[in-house]
Order: C-alpha cells, then sequence, then structure tokens
DNA sequence: AATGAATGAGTATTCATTCAT
DNA sequence: CATGAATGAATACTCATTCAT
C-alpha cells in the first residue's frame, strides 16, 4: 500500500540534526534555542534526538565540532598546494581562503564561541587546540619559509602570526554585529596583507 | 553591630544595582544571568531592583550604556589633547588608551554585544552610533589632518580607518576566548601601529 | 514665603480614600485593584493609607459599607412619606427609587458583592441585614398594609416580595454585563410594577 | 498496585483540566486561581495545561464555553418539542428548564460573567451572542406565535421578552450570593410565569 | 503625622528531559 | 526504533505590607 517515503538511514540522523541545530544555535544562540524546535527542523522526534544526543549541551559541542573540522581541513589541505613562495601564497591561496571565512558558517562558530565560551571550557580548549593554535602555527610555519628562502627578514613582526589572521577576526565581529554597515572585508584583507609583507621583506627600523 | 537590614539609600541604589547587574551580565551573559542574582549581588530585593529598572532588558540596557558612555568620553577628551602631531599623537595618547582597552569593562560590553546584538537591535544601533561610528570618525579625521600636515600621504590605507582599531578589537576577542593562552597586546597594537604609519608616510605602491 | 495650598483637614482623609478606593474597586473589581493606585488617586501615600484602613481588606469592606448605608438611609425615609395608598406609593415614590438605582453606585457594589462575596463572608452578612432583608421586609410591610387597607388580597403573590424587587436587580446586572446592549429598564420596572398590583389586586387564581 | 505517575491519555486531557478549572473559578473566580491548583485538582502537572491551554485566559474561556454551549443546545432542542401551545410550552418544558438553571453550572458561569466580564469583552460578546441574544430571541418567537394562535395580544408586555427570563437570573443571583438564606425559587419562577401569562392573554390597561 | 523606599512571598509561564506506548 | 505526551524545576515579574527617615 502505502509506498513508505524516501526512508532516511539512520546513519544520516545525527548529521542531519546536526545541521538542524547549526541553523537554530546561529539564529538564537545556546540558550534562545529550544531543543524541540531544532527536532522539528530535523523532521524527528525529541526523544529521537536524545537516542543521539544525551544533552542540549552534548548536541551543542557535537554541532560546533563537525563544523570546524571541516575548515581546519580544508586549510591543511591549502597549505599542501605548495611550490609557491611564501609571498605569493600569503597574496593567493591564503588571502582567498580568508576572504571566504567571514561569509560563511564560521562566524557563526565565532560568535558562539564567544557568547558561550565561558560556560563550555572543553570547548574552548577543542577550539583552540584544533583551530586557532594550528592555524597560528601554520602562520609561523609560513614566515619561517619565507626567513629560510630570504624572502623575509626575522623582525619583531615575524614573533606575530596573529597580525596575518587579525583581519579576517575583525571582518567577522563586525559583520556579525553590524550586519547592515557596510565593510568592505576584502579590502581589509588585501591591505593588511600588503602591508605585512612589505613588513616581513623590510623591517625598517633605523 | 548587626546591620539594619533596611536601609533608605535612594541615590545610591540605581548604580549599585548596574554594576551588580554588570558583574553578572559579564559571567553569565544576558540570558544566563538570573534577576534575582543580580539582587543578591546587589545587596537588595528582586522587588527594589524592579522599582529603577522596569524589566531585565531595560536593566541589560542601562548597564551597557552605563558602561560604554564614559570610555567614549575619555576617548573625545584625549582628542582635544593636541599640539601632537597625528604620528606622534597615534604613538602616544592614541596607543595608551587602546592598550588600556582589552583589560577593562568594555571587552565585556563587546561579548554582550556579540552575544546578545542580535536580539536588541536598538542597542547594536546605540553602540554604532556612539561608540564605533564615532571612533571611526575620530581616526579618518586624525588621518586627514596628517595628510593636511603634510605627514601622511593619501593612499588606499587613508580609507581604512578600521586598520587602526583593528588589533584592539582583536585582543579584546582574543583575551575573552582564550583567556590563559596569552597574547602580548600591547605588542600586537604597537606592531600594528608602526605598520600603518609607515604605510601612512610612504604608500609605497609604484 | 510659600503657603500651604489648601490642607486638608485629618478628618476628611478616611472619606477621600474611600472615595478613591471605591473609584478603583468599580474598575478594576478587588483583585485587580492595587493599593498604590488608591493611594495616588486619593493623592495620599500609601503608609497614610495604612493608617486608616489596617489592610487592603478593610479598606474593601469600608468602601462597600460607605457606599451602602446612605442609600438604605435613603429608602428608609422614602418608606415614612406616607399617607400614600400602598398602590400610589408603589407606583409613585418607590419606582422612582428603583430606577435611579441601576445607574448608581449600587450597582458596582452588586457586582462587587457577586465577584467577591464568596471570599467575604461577613461582608455578605452585613449586606444582607442592612440592606437585602431591609429591603425585603419593607416590601412585606407595604403589601400588608395594602392588605389591611382593602387594596390587595392575601395570596401567593403577597409572600415574595421578591417580585418586586426583581427588576431592579435584573436591570442592574443585566447593564453591569451589557453596557452597550440597550434596555429599557425604567419600562421594565414599569411594566412589572402594574404586573404586580393588578395581581395584587386580583388574585385571579380560580 | 501504585498508579503509574506516568499515564497518556490525551483524549481525555483537556476536558479533565477544563473540568477542575471550571470547579477552581467558580470557587475562587478568575483572578483568585491559581493555575497551579487548576493542575493539581485536574491531577496532572502545569506543563501539561500549558499543553492543552496557552495561557489561563484561553483556559478561562475554554472553560466558559464548555460549559455554555451544551445549555444552549439543550434549549434549542426543547424548542423544537413544539405542538404544545405557547401557553403549554411556558408552564411546562420552559418552566422546566428554567428552574433547573439556578442549580447548575450556569450560575458560576453568570457569576464569572459578572466578575471578569468587563476584562474580557470578548467572552461577553461570545455570550451575548450564544445565550442571551439567543434565549431572548427564543422568547420573542414563542409569544409572537402566541399572538398569532389567538391566544395572547400584543401589547407593552410583548415587547419585553426579559420579563420572562428575569426570575431566573434573579434566582441566580440571589443564590449566588445568599446561598444559605433560603429562596424559592420554583415558587418565584412559576408565579411570575403566570402572572405574565395573565398579562399576555388579557392586557388589561383600560 | 507622613512619606515612599524597601521587602519578599506569591504566580504565570517555559523548556530540557523522560518514558509509556 | 520512534513518538510526543507528560513532568517539574527554574525564573521574570507583581504587589500588599513594613519601616527608616
Amino acid at each position: 500500500m502505502a509506498q513508505p517515503r524516501y526512508q532516511r538511514r539512520k546513519e544520516d540522523r545525527p548529521d542531519e540534526i546536526a545541521a538542524a541545530a547549526m541553523e537554530a544555535f546561529a539564529e538564537h544562540g545556546y540558550a534562545g534555542t529550544k531543543v524541540a524546535d531544532v527536532a522539528k527542523r530535523a523532521g524527528v522526534s525529541k526523544g529521537l534526538m536524545y537516542l543521539y544526543f544525551k544533552t542540549k549541551e552534548e548536541l551543542f559541542k557535537a554541532v560546533i565540532r563537525s563544523v570546524v573540522i571541516p575548515r581546519v581541513a580544508a586549510l591543511e589541505a591549502l597549505m599542501e598546494s605548495s611550490g609557491l613562495s611564501s609571498e605569493a601564497w600569503l597574496c593567493g591561496p591564503f588571502t582567498e581562503f580568508a576572504k571566504s571565512l567571514p561569509g560563511s558558517h564560521i562566524a557563526v562558530i565565532v560568535r558562539l564561541m564567544i557568547a558561550e565560551g565561558p560556560k563550555h571550557p572543553d570547548l574552548v580548549a577543542f577550539y583552540w587546540d584544533n583551530v586557532v593554535s594550528r592555524g597560528l602555527r601554520a602562520m609561523s610555519n609560513l614566515i619561517e619559509r619565507g626567513i629560510e628562502s630570504g624572502e623575509f627578514q626575522r623582525s619583531r613582526l615575524t614573533e606575530q602570526p596573529h597580525l596575518i589572521i587579525m583581519p579576517v577576526v575583525f571582518s567577522v565581529i563586525f559583520r556579525l554585529i553590524f550586519a547592515d554597515k557596510s565593510l568592505d572585508t576584502d579590502q581589509l584583507i588585501d591591505t593588511q596583507t600588503d602591508l605585512l609583507i612589505r613588513g616581513l621583506k623590510d623591517p625598517a627600523d633605523a
């Protein structure tokens, strides 16, 4: 008789739920998100949700991880695409990657991290270990390579990989809060990269 | 000896309550803060709170304003302290001011702005009008003065006052999330300022 | 210097407060009335109110009494205005009095009695003793006089003074609930009185 | 033996809750009734109540409607039982119906209507449309039929169907307030009906 | 006497979580 | 496995009453 409509397989459920939860958390924050709403978005009963995620908090953490991990992988993959000089890599692949972030889901993650971080230290630790620390190390390595190849000069700048990431973070935040106040984030990233490269090449403190 | 459990101090109450609320919101965010907890911190009954602040939301807004306004006034006052060249002002008074922010209450405000902004658009508007927009304009004016006096050259940089503020915002956020992971925010601000001044003086793109 | 504005004397205070309370109770019922509101209407501080009326409930009772007592006195006085036959009295002074009630404060009292009676049995007792019971007795006496004078015949009707009061109560209630749905209460009272008088004169059941 | 403290009975709950609410509202009025109390009476958790009734007010309205509607249906059904002359119908089925009201739940409804009407205009409108207006129309129709059949004469009385309903309303109110002071409501209804019929048959104004 | 700031018990409502079906 | 009815702890807000001034 009634053909069962496309029967989703169990294996997909957790991801579907996590995706729905991502949306919900993005819109309403952690406290503002209702478990029932997530379930409805995912087209699943509350009871079933609790089969996969034992608490709302666990769901939250799972969501964060599921968004973050692929991004990290992407960056990692990007690092391999070498053959380029440090400068070329910074101006090319890296800049492109950086520019893609402010509009992506990662922005939401940043918001959640800021808003809920204090209450979820393990999440912060996870984020640090898998994203920030790794990203900063990547930048450091890049600079180091540049020094070794003679492109860059060792200097104060050399110790501060944060300067490369800064405009991305700033753009993400700015857009998050002032969605309507236009800011040309791409240009910001370009300009900062230029300034940095100039400084790296020629420290210039007499 | 026993403190009278009943004291009339109409004048002081609102500020005391706001201060207690600031702490509480800082620790737990908006939704996570219990009105009862604020009252207890302020050493006051819940009822009294509602005498001065009609709702939790109003209390929240009042708190934000009370922290933000003095800071803005401080910056404004600083701008007057002229006689200095643009460069000198950037390296001196401004840098000092900037360095004071990551450790101040303003950091908490930023967190709240990010976390709760979407639900309090009027607060975001207030913040934009009174803080961000004004701050950006101040930076623009400063640069313009530098150009007029011949210190700086007009260039792409000249249009992006955000670059000056960026390290402050970054530092605030960074500390907010990764309080334990040390970041020398002072140095970051110094370096960025140096990079910028160099760029402003000599645009350097052939 | 500043002449003290018309200084109200202490003696008037309780009445002024009661009057203000009457208004408030009429508008919002017992539970819906805020003590603070009554105080404001009376132009008096809450503290002072509590000097005269120890609780909200006591205030309520005082109000009821203060409205009811004068009405009762009025009816009583009316009864004296004799010289008239029973029929003449019913059609004249009584009808007039009855017609005045649906628009008077007594209507509000009825509402309060119905709404709050169950929670204030002593008030109900007071109302019964001073208003209803007395009113019914007055009607009974009137009929009895009519019988003695030969105007009326003893019958079933003779035992039911309620029939005389009925249209008044009905009108009060009707107006209370359906203020907008017009009902000619005067005519209702007239017609009922006519029917009754006819019945009293000529019982007419074979 | 121990009743499971957790039982799924989706079908029955709303009615059970409404019944419990009816009792509670009857005893304490709207404001005086605690949602928690209703839940306890219904043997249900507060949360479940809110699953079926979104607010206390909605519960209130639902209760009113649930009591009123069946009564109206009963009256309507009664009107069909024709074959009887108008007089016979008034003295028979109608009188019987009327006598049943003062002891029924409808009495409580009247109380609530009077007490809470001002704050729930839509409820008053509902009550007017479904009960009062319809009831009055039924009485008018009945009289009209009597005129057409020659039983009754057109007169002032003919325009005032309220006179038929009056003793019912009066009885309800009287019992509501003075539960203990005996009033033979049946007799009151009988007498008034007799008076009316006499008047309808023979207007008698010379 | 007079004020109104201060108290705190009381109440409607929400929502993460459980569990009978 | 799946469901969603059922639970109850948690929380913002109100208001009669008190009492320092």
